[in-house]
RNA sequence: GGGCCCGUAGCUCAGCUGGACAGAGCAAGGGAUUUCUAAUCCCUAGGUCGGGGGUUCGAGUCCCUCCGGGCCCGCCA
């Protein structure tokens, strides 16, 4: 809609003044008489023109009005009203196709690669973790609505030191399990070895499938077929647990396989030959102050391990190779300080500067009776999230992560989401979806009408009132919502949007019944209400949230 | 010392590329039940947008500075 109303207002100055604007506000105004959408755009051609903004308001308003649209000057800004005309022809697309009204295929579809929760395959996956799965997964739902190709991408840091720590905690569980002690291992073990308790379990596993043949093994030997399997294992365990969240990656990447083809190695040397890369102290630095980072960084230690940022640039190099013409990362809100490192490197090797677009998710606090919550009563550790889904369930998590901008902590209330009243949101949107499913229900009993068959456009014309035209309205808006989200990557939108939506749905529900005995009125709301079950389902759909058919 | 995020009604927060007298939810008080689920709805109240400067026709929004809070800063990942 707004995209519509964009393009008139476009004509409209080129109609009269033969000239382009590129920046100007279009938005739902603050103060509901103002109409639908209100625009400075006469404050921005006032200075151009060197004319009065109000007359010029005014020229626009009166070449805008017609069939479609209500303009009006006030005070500088122009107030757009949609038509009664144009409101209903619009929610008649929408009850036709409701995935073909609000998403518009976008002009240029982009190769998009969605890289996040990326966890280290080390422990289960925590509650911030599970935050990012969700914008994530939201996210790349919309671009692909929208037409984009996406992949989603869990880069698995199966390389370097922390997966090799797991191992060794793995090992000296193991060997544990039999009594003996290698003080060495300890006294690595105690300093930064895992503590979990799944690493117990690991090793218990471990002795089944191996009795105790690991021990005669070579230490480093016996490290790495712990590594193995433990981080095969746990891996599972992650891929289950996004699965309870409804998450699922179109591939998974290997650090090991970067080291594996060189790639490594590669990279640094084309950083050296552009002049990046410096040797000292027996370590090899990349030059990111060049790139407004506040040291420079190593990239291969002086024991010849490379670095974390090492294979993180060759990762973004190898994505680069692969085709991607956009690459969106989702990162906990810890690794802020990577960004300009990595940015930095990508510079240096030449990629454009908007390829790449780092996203922090922040910190996720859990709260009950007005505490934070961190530890399980059951198992005395880390609530994770597993534990967490398996506790309020995967619409209240999918829902709850989406309600804030990502860049922003947090708390997750979860006596709230048990509730059953409004204060709840998840609880509100989906009691409107089956508040109408209980009306077509009904219907369906008393007068044999199936809406779910029947075609109601025709009767859309009966809508006449103020409450119908809102809600027709607010049905409608989801699409400016949809397109914000694909300009701002900020799904948390949909969340905010859909419980405006529901709010005037509750409302009209409650003023207005649908079963009456004028047929073409009832047939009408019915029409409004099919309306607004299509458009909580699509956003139902993008949130991997549930529809109830009742509650 | 440096980086990032934040400071808006009693509480939790919106406020989209600066725009019209600052919004919502919760909590508090009052009201609607012969209903298609009242698990809902309606009404009322409350803020010098942390302080101070600046840019602008116009600043909660941009810049500077100060105060306060959170997270981070290793040849870890």
């Amino acid at each position: 809609m707004k995209r519509f109303v964009e393009g008139l207002l476009r004509d409209a100055v080129r109609g009269l003044y033969s000239l382009e604007v590129n920046s100007f506000s279009l938005e739902p105004p603050r103060e509901e008489s103002y109409g639908d959408y209100a625009t400075n755009i006469a404050f921005i051609l006032s200075k151009q023109l060197r004319r009065n903004p109000q007359e010029i308001a005014q020229e626009l308003a009166k070449r805008l009005s017609g069939d479609m649209l209500i303009a009006e000057p006030l005070k500088g800004f122009v107030n757009i009203r949609l038509s009664e005309k144009f409101v209903k022809e619009e929610f008649r697309k929408l009850l036709r196709d409701a995935q073909d009204y609000f998403f518009e295929p976008v002009e240029r579809p982009l190769y998009i690669q969605l890289e996040f929760v990326s966890a280290n395959p080390t422990g289960p996956l925590h509650i911030g973790h599970g935050r990012g799965a969700v914008v994530g997964d939201t996210l790349g739902r919309v671009l692909k609505r929208f037409g984009h190709r996406v992949l989603c991408e869990y880069y698995i840091n199966d390389a370097g030191n922390q997966v090799h720590m797991l191992g060794l905690s793995v090992l000296y569980r193991y060997k544990e399990l039999f009594g003996e002690e290698d003080p060495k291992l300890k006294e690595t073990f105690e300093k930064e070895g895992y503590k979990g308790k799944y690493i117990q379990r690991l090793a218990k596993d471990l002795k089944v499938f191996y009795s105790d043949r690991l021990l005669g093994l070579d230490t480093e030997e016996a490290i790495n077929l712990c590594k193995e399997y433990a981080h095969k294992r746990l891996l599972e365990d992650i891929r289950e647990t996004l699965g309870l969240l409804g998450v699922s990656f179109d591939s998974w990447f290997s650090e090991r396989s970067l080291h594996e083809r060189g790639l490594v190695e590669e990279v640094i040397e084309l950083l050296r030959e552009k002049g990046y890369v410096y040797e000292h102290e027996g370590a090899l630095w990349f030059k990111s102050t060049a790139f407004g980072d506040d040291k420079d960084r190593v990239l291969r230690k002086s024991d010849r391990s490379y670095t974390y940022f090492a294979s993180d640039v060759a990762y973004h190099y190898e994505k680069y190779q692969r085709g991607f013409e956009r690459v969106i990362n989702l990162w906990g809100a810890d690794h802020h300080g990577y960004e300009k490192r990595l940015m930095g490197a990508l510079k240096a090797l030449g990629l454009p500067e908007d390829w790449l677009r780092v996203e922090f998710v922040q910190m996720v606090r859990l709260m009950s009776g007005g505490q934070e919550v961190r530890m399980s009563k059951r198992t005395g550790e880390f609530i994770t999230l597993q534990e967490l889904i398996e506790e309020v369930g995967r619409d209240a998590v999918r829902f709850i992560f989406l309600t804030k901008t990502s860049d922003t902590p947090l708390d997750f209330d979860m006596d709230l989401v048990k509730k059953n009243t409004s204060e709840n949101p998840v609880f509100y949107v989906q009691y409107a979806h089956a508040r109408v499913r209980g009306v077509f229900r009904e219907v369906k009993e008393r007068y044999g009408i199936d809406p779910d068959r029947e075609d109601l456009r025709d009767y859309v014309t009966h809508l006449s009132s103020e409450q119908d035209l809102r809600l027709m309205k607010r049905c409608l808006y989801m699409k400016d919502v949809y397109e914000g989200v694909l300009q701002t990557f900020s799904p948390h939108l949909i969340t905010y949007a859909l419980l405006e939506l529901s709010k005037d749905f509750h409302h009209y529900y409650n003023h207005n019944r649908v079963m009456v005995e004028e047929k073409s009125l009832m047939l009408s709301r019915l029409a409004l209400f099919k309306g607004v079950e299509l458009t909580l389902r699509t956003a139902f759909e993008l949130l991997g949230i549930s529809a109830p058919e009742r509650m």
